[in-house]
Parts: structure tokens; sequence; C-alpha cells
DNA sequence: TGTACATCAGTGAACGCGCGTTCACTGATGTAC
DNA sequence: TGTACATCAGTGAACGCGCGTTCACTGATGTAC
């Protein structure tokens, strides 16, 4: 067991490599459901039947590009979250919302893989899919941490949070540190859900003949999300 | 050519909605994905060459499916968005955001139909799908249609459109009449898509180990959705 | 009211396809002495 | 450094399945005279 691999782990790398390569090029071109391990082999120029010395399954290979994008969208979300000189929490959001929009429209099949519709007859193991699917939640949650930088203070008073959802909330703010209050959390939730929304309207097709193109509502209501982010 | 059709006829009509509701069973059951004419006529106890005389091509069936299932959810949505005796506008709101939910939560496969990622090899003809998908978006919209009524002021102006969003919330709000101005229609819009995204995530999971059950959660947010929405 | 013809619903067999997965096998690579 | 054995990657054939769609057909229903 060295670090140094023989020429043999060396080939079963660079084949799992190759064969989640092809299968997430499959993913892109005609969506999750339409994966199939025999194409993944025709593509390879291998034999079906060799691919399952790399992947027990068909669920396994797909589960494996779950987490795959996963990572992907969470790596670039966090780098785009990340806090810069000079940079507002304001600015993070911004950037943190801006990541998933470009991130989703350039993968929109990879995209409607975590958040549409589930594959049916397939149930990924969360144990594998919780942690990546974290990354991006964590990463919004990441930015609010800490105290409030009030910008424009809002008038009326916050409607007050459910015993529920105040439990939520605390438990979930307590995910990062310093905690964030509750409201702050929901208010978050509540950001986090709008821009998932809105993406997912866009990717899906649903603003065809109103909003679309919709980069300019998603840059005016993540400015809005962003100001009541930022309310104290 | 008489309004009481022939024998044949009633039949007609009569298998045609036997094999739309094995559909719909089938999509409840499993998922858009897995719709199978073979199975349909399976269900029907007849030969699955049969099913051709009612519908050309399985998409046919899909696309009768996808409409049923946009009429269904907006029938519900118009009928909680209906002025009523003693009902604001907001109960109005909260009401139209509930039947969204409960409707999503107890069709979840028919929601992934219309909201979900797209099935894959298949675009429903718009021609067919866009006015019943218009129902829920246009339903909503007519709850704001007419002058506000303040609520909760709110200290800081709303942020101003751009010329191009500002043209297509004005060519939206002038869907309804009497014309629902610019900056409601892209507050709707916002209310729109984050009730949508909430739903979304709580059908598809997405919320699992935070704040499901969401019930809290949504109703939380569309009480807040309503606040900004009812400012002026 | 009865007959002749046209229309239509439903059948069953078939075509051609692709899929996931298994299995006995061969040949190459790795390991222990 | 060389040999003997164990491990592993990849093959190709096969199993069993379900699918959408077509086609020539039969028998029932509808229509025109």
């Amino acid at each position: 067991m060295s670090a140094v691999r023989t020429a043999r782990d060396r080939a079963r790398r660079e084949l799992t490599e190759e064969i989640l390569a092809a299968g997430r090029a499959q993913v892109a071109a005609s969506g999750a459901t339409s994966l199939s391990l025999r194409a993944v082999a025709r593509e390879l120029g291998m034999a079906s039947s060799a691919v399952y010395r790399y992947f027990a399954t068909r669920d396994e290979l797909l589960t494996a590009l779950i987490v795959e994008a996963y990572d992907a969208l969470g790596e670039e979300v966090e780098r785009a979250a990340e806090p810069r000189a000079g940079a507002s929490r304001r600015d993070r959001w911004l950037a943190a919302a801006r990541a998933v929009r470009g991130w989703a429209l350039t993968h929109p099949h990879q995209y409607g893989l975590l958040y549409g519709s589930p594959v049916p007859g397939f149930h990924a193991a969360p144990e594998r899919t919780n942690g990546p699917g974290s990354r991006v939640p964590l990463a919004l949650l990441g930015i609010f941490a800490g105290a409030p930088e009030p910008r424009t203070p809002i008038a009326a008073p916050p409607p007050p949070l459910s015993p529920v959802l105040t439990d939520q909330a605390r438990w979930v703010g307590a995910l990062v540190s310093p905690a964030v209050p509750e409201d702050r959390v929901v208010r978050g939730a509540m950001a986090w859900t709008s821009v998932f929304g809105l993406v997912s309207f866009e990717v899906f097709g649903q603003l065809r003949g109103s909003f679309a193109p919709a980069e300019e509502l998603f840059e005016h209501a993540i400015g809005r999300l962003a100001d009541a982010l930022d309310a104290p």
C-alpha cells in the first residue's frame, strides 16, 4: 500500500473518471432519466458488462453523478459567497445568487437532476447526497452569520415566529458559527427558496411569455431580497 | 349532428375519459416518465393497439394529462383567489398560496410533471399548455388588479425597475383589467416564484433535515410576502 | 322498416428497439517466495 | 531475477423484460336510400 499506486490502480482511477465523464455528458445532453449504462459503455468502446467492474449498478452511477453535480454547484457558490476584501455581505449574497443562476443556466439538466422532480424509481442514498447537497444552503447561511449590517431600516417590526418555526430556525442557525439568529435564518430561507424558485422557473421554462429572458427580473429580485436580508 | 350523440360517440367519450384516468393514476403512482401506453391498455383490459384509436401517440396522452393537471390546479387556485364577501386581498392571496401548496402535496407527481424537470425527449405543444398553464399566475395577478390596500407602509421607497423589466411588467400587468402597475407586477412575480420555490423544495425533498415539515415556514413566508405585496 | 354500404372500435401478431444485469471465460497485472 | 499463484479487468453471449408503433383483420355501429 504505497502512496504511488500500481498501474492497475491508476488505470482504474482513470476509467472511473471516464465513465463519470461519459455519464455526465449523457445527463447534460438528455437528462438523468435517459442515463444508460449501455450507452456509457458504448461511448467508451467497451462491453456493457465491463462497466460493472466500476459501478455495481446504474443507481450507483447516478448517485455519483448527483454528488458530483452538488459539489460542482456547491464549489461555485462557496467561492462566490466567500468573504473578500471590500465585499459587503450584500455583495457576497448577490454573487452567490448569481452563481446559482449561472450554473443552472449552463447545466440545465444537471440542475434538473438536483432540484427538479426526482428520477422515478430511484432514491439516492441520503448519507451520500446530504453533505454535498448542503453546501449551497450552508454557504448562503454563512454569509449572514454574526451581526447584521443594517442598511435600510424597515418601519414595521418583523412578524413573530411560531414556536415550531423558531425551533427549526434555531437548529439551522446553529449549523454555522457564530450562530445566526432565528428571524435571520427564516429570512435567509425565504431568500434561498426565492432564488431557487426563480431559477427553476427560468430553467424549466415557466417564464416563457412573461419575464423571459429573466436576467432583469432576477437581478431586481435578488436586490430586493438583499434589502430584506439586510434589515436589522 | 344532434346535441345528443350516438351510442358510439358516448362510448368514445367514456373510454377517452377512462384512458385519461388510467394515465393520471399512473403518473400519480410513479411519475410522468414511466407513463406507458401499454400499461394503460393493460389496466383497461384492452389491446395496446386499441389505445391508438383515442390518442395518436404517447406524447398526445401526456399532453392531455398535463393540460388536465394545469386545469385542476388552476381551478383550485382560481376558486381560492376569487373575491368573497369579507375577504381582503391578503386573505385571497393567502388562500391562493395555500391552494397551490395543498394541491402540490396531494398530487406530488402531477406537480412534478408541471413544475419539475421537463420529461426528456418530450415537448408539449405550447398552444395546448399555455392557456391552462397561465391560470395560476393570472389568478394571482387578478388579486392585485386595481388600487392597493396599504397596510404596513414601508419606509424605504422600492428600488426602481430597469427599462426592460418595466416593459415586461407592463405587458404582464395589462393581462388583467384594471391593469396592475409595474412595480406591483414585479412584486407579484417575486411572490409567485417564492411560493413555487417553497413548494417545489418541500415536494421534491430539499427541506429534509431543516424546515420539513414546512407548514410553518410556508405560513410565515406567505404572510411576509403578503406584507410586501400590500405595501403601497 | 329494411337493405347496402361506409365508418369505426378493437384484436392479436409482429417489428425493432434498448435496457439492466448475470455468467463463464481469457488474458493481463500484481505479489510472495 | 525468476517462478507460481492469486487477483482483477474486460469480453461476448445470453436472459428476460418492456416499450411505441404498425398492420391486416373482424365485427359491430351508423347512415343513406
